[in-house]
DNA sequence: TCGACTTTGTGCGTGCGTTCACAAGGGCTT
DNA sequence: AAGCCCTTGTGAACGCACGCACAAAGTCGA
């Protein structure tokens, strides 16, 4: 389930304050869902709860952690490092979580050789080898949008079957492969379209297009 | 419908390519979905299709951006200007789609009063002045985490609807403000999920956890 | 030891989103 | 002008996820 890492977050916080025990309502009301949802979640890793008490916070981490594969450690390879790419690479959220920044990508000359929070900026002309002899498993997409179809068919020529993409395009993969997408500029015109909603509703209808495109 | 945009987005290409008219089957492959999804989409705005030819292009650009609002200009402030805020100013996806950066706050003197894209970064003790001035009507939340729900508060406090976060925390707010989260590490926790799958499931169970905790 | 209280785990009804399949409708050819 | 063919728009079935509400179960106090 997807948010089986956001339930982890909070009992993470839960933890650093010395929590012992959480409820499902209480765990359900940080991690902001619906506390029957919460349960029925967690009721499919297992029976980790005591009834008439709740759940053990660190035994619950665990779980979790194990259930998301967050036990292991994984080789994450960052390919374009522009202003995004950086971003990615300075943040602290991943290395906390298993998550190992193992290899740096770019294509710019300007870029290549740069050291980025401890690594060296290959070139990405090395692409091939450096994914096999780093482990990488997950790869990053970092790179402007014509770019990302071809970068990601020759990452997964390399056997990489997890990829975060943040070029704005649909990548076509084989089956095997999973991509996750995030869209910055998609988030925004989502919350352009509710704005606007409470606003009344789009206005204008036929003649506002007719004037945009002849002219008034 | 949360898919609008990519539709957007795919007939921005096909515009691009000087291509006229499209059918949903050829529309739906480039978005990646369901063409009987994507008629249905499109039906919910109208009946802007011919049967037997299909989609006018230009034509669903405008009807699509006009449904989203993108046809009037949206004022963005971007809080927090470290790596992920600056990567964020930096995007040219925004401004090409009606979205204007109209202002920067942060709270670290090193970087107030910095130049980015154009732009004064401001202190945040003037954040209510700056976002009434300006007009802003979206807010982008690129802070630490612990700097999330106060500053969501003042913003909210100033009228502000919209929001775009991207600290890893769960937001409060009043219920006619909408929130939209960004977590890059729950994105790659999700990989890491389907990865293990993959890899034949979690290993091990109950005796790894008490290694873990008592030692071997 | 027993009873009352608290909290988990889950069966069931509901509502939404997806998809198939087809009828309605417009263009193109003859 | 008429018929064929293509594509849209949508009715209906399916499946899934959500949330209520309750029984099972375990703890705490007397």
């Amino acid at each position: 389930m997807a948010r089986l890492p956001v339930y982890l977050r909070a009992l993470h916080v839960l933890a650093d304050r010395g929590i012992v025990t959480v409820s499902s309502e209480e765990l359900a009301a940080a991690a902001g869902v619906n506390s029957a949802k919460l349960r029925k979640d967690l009721s499919h890793l297992g029976s980790y709860g005591t009834r008439g008490v709740g759940y053990e916070v660190q035994y619950l981490v665990y779980q979790i952690s194990r259930e998301l594969g967050l036990t292991q450690d994984w080789s994450v390879a960052i390919i374009g490092l522009g202003n995004l790419g950086r971003a990615l690479a300075g943040y602290g959220g991943f290395a906390s979580r298993g998550f190992r920044m193992a290899a740096m990508l770019d294509a710019d000359p300007a870029i290549v050789g740069e050291r980025i929070n401890g690594l060296t900026v290959e070139h990405i002309d090395k692409l091939e080898r450096v994914i096999t002899d780093c482990g990488i498993s997950i790869a990053v997409l970092a790179v402007p949008a014509p770019a990302a179809q071809p970068v990601c068919d020759r990452v997964v020529a390399c056997g990489v079957t997890s990829i975060l993409n943040f070029a704005p395009v649909v990548l076509t993969v084989p089956d095997r492969v999973d991509v996750r997408k995030v869209d910055l500029s998609i988030e925004l015109q989502i919350l352009a379209f509710h704005e606007q909603r409470k606003a009344g509703g789009p206005a204008g209808v036929e003649q506002e297009y007719l004037e945009a495109v002849d002219g008034p």
